[in-house]
DNA sequence: CTGTTAGCGCTTTCAA
DNA sequence: TTGAAAGCGCTAACAG
């Protein structure tokens, strides 16, 4: 069943069904009432692929993240596909698996499905790659990568307010040592969350000697933890750079016997659902994916359908006090009473 | 740019850079070389569109499931997404958020996009809508839903020799008074699950009194945990409907100051990520989604390529033994030397 | 083995 | 406001 049958039930053109299909206000309102009941009579649903070959729109938009297993990314993607939803277009889900490698792949995917946009939610990338969807005039937008340009636009997350706003609240409860555990060297943005960590405490004049590097999963941040622990001097506080992080290193306080916040502060980064669910629930650095799956494709809908160019758009992590930060005081003997800080 | 374009650059006819792109064996390999070697020049991707239209297969799969951030949900959609681009396919996911009106829109959504097939792995779905499915020849599969047809397969999962294995395994420790949080009552699955629990404590001439009913979310996992402990006849064992619910427990048993698993051992259903990192980590029976994936999609491709007929396939559980069970004696001194028993 | 050509279902000028 | 018809890029049947 195709448009030309609807045609003939309503006695139009096809020109005419597509039309109202797409809702040119060229069109009677009593044809284009014919038209429809036909459509509906029918049950008639335009083909897509046709409909893109026709008009040189896929209504497709590319949404390139690591790994969909990370919770950082199932709100970003879900956040995604609604807004493109609403807005009559559908994602193209592709997975780097932190593989520069495969980032080709994907690359190939959205290129042979000719999408629309393409949204690169991870720092996985080849530059050449990017060239290639660039050279193509396909509109992007990056997270935390590059600058904008004609047609990409950038993402850029204000890490430092985040960092800061987490160190204000762990120095007002007293704290002056504070550790900090750092994702994987070779991500980008491990690197700017370390830096913005140390410039911090430097401004306060505090020691910033308490660093760990970890890969930004559980297990390393429990490690990275246990090997704070076995310090000489030991942190009061610990800022992790994620949230999983955070969670392994709560692990390994726990397991020395230790309890959060009472002899050690945590604080993590992003908010992913767990974090409001462990014991006690995690103080951290809310990263919104809302907010960014909206700006993304925002972004690229406005160069796409709005012909505007690239442009820098920003974000502002906000600190989350819960139950895993409290003063640094733990000596007086009330210390106990202090547990709930939430 | 185009096929055309291609033909021309390497001095043959459209047909045989198509006939070179689908791998055809009718084409010299000479032939075959100059081509790819035009393809490679020019860097020229085949539209996908283009092809589906000519063809009349979209090389598409839509993938319906409740919602994305149901930590559930993530590797069986990077499972299929995987196998699929193995296959030459793609993916359209679609969530529902457990809500039978945008069930509508996704399977509208999938007839638009020309699916080659549909995997449903959610249990809110209208008969109708799989009818307006499978009256267009749409091949489908459906986790625990329906019974297999022509051009529909079901994957039923063994939910009662999971629970059963569960339930021996806690036995065996020497527990007596099990208790079982269930999930919501109007979800399929749910009941399943607690009518297998039911049916097995039976079997082992066991009261089966100690029943709360949870919504397979943390919280309700929480709140269902405090109601048992406020019972006069406290369970020394607790299995959960699902893994959500049994974390959500575990919060419930540390807020009262008891231990896990020297006071109440716990086990959880399904084997999410956290699972391994909780405090201790939980005993969970697994319930694999790459299996599911591989299953899902194997049906619809076997059905919708290969030409057979929709069939059932079946899904095992197992039990995967973690740190959240332990024996039922904790009244010895030597109870807290059996913490591990993972 | 290769080329020619008629569609696939829809969009979009261009006329009417 | 509507219709006729020429593509969009590719596939597949048919001819050679």
């Amino acid at each position: 069943m195709n448009i030309r049958e609807v045609a003939r039930l309503a006695k139009v053109s096809t020109a005419t069904v597509s039309r109202t299909i797409n809702g040119s206000d060229k069109v009677t309102r009593e044809t284009r009432e014919r038209v429809q009941r036909a459509i509906e009579e029918l049950k008639f649903y335009p083909n897509t692929w046709a409909r893109a070959l026709g008009s040189g729109r896929s209504r497709l938009y590319g949404l390139i993240i690591s790994d969909i297993t990370n919770p950082f990314f199932p709100e970003l993607v879900k956040s995604f596909e609604d807004i493109a939803v609403r807005h009559g277009q559908e994602v193209l889900v592709a997975n780097t698996n932190y593989d520069p490698a495969r980032m080709e792949v994907c690359v190939s995917r959205m290129l042979q499905r000719k999408v629309d946009g393409v949204a690169v939610m991870t720092s996985e990338m080849d530059e050449h790659l990017i060239t290639e969807l660039e050279s193509r005039d396909i509109p992007l937008v990056f997270l935390d990568t590059g600058a904008a340009r004609k047609l990409a636009s950038n993402i850029v997350v204000d890490y430092a307010a985040g960092l800061d706003s987490a160190v204000e609240h762990i120095a007002a409860l007293g704290h002056t040592a504070i550790a900090f555990i750092s994702g994987p060297m070779n991500l980008a943005s491990a690197c700017i969350r370390r830096e913005a960590f140390i410039a911090c405490l430097r401004r306060k004049g505090m020691v910033t000697d308490l660093l760990e590097q970890a890969n930004h999963r559980v297990d390393g941040g429990h490690d990275a933890m246990a090997r704070l622990l076995d310090r000489k001097r030991r942190p009061t506080a610990v800022l992790a750079s994620n949230d999983m992080t955070a969670i392994g290193a709560l692990g390994a306080i726990h397991e020395r016997g230790l309890s959060v916040p009472d002899d050690i502060s945590l604080v993590g980064f992003d908010d992913i659902q767990i974090s409001s669910f462990t014991q006690p629930a995690l103080t951290t650095v809310r990263l919104s994916r809302e907010q960014i799956a909206q700006m993304a494709f925002r972004a690229l809908y406005s160069i796409r359908q709005e012909g505007s160019e690239g442009a820098e758009y920003s974000i502002h992590p906000t600190l989350v006090v819960r139950g895993s930060t409290g003063p640094a005081v733990r000596q007086r003997p009330r210390a106990t009473g202090q547990r709930k800080s939430a």
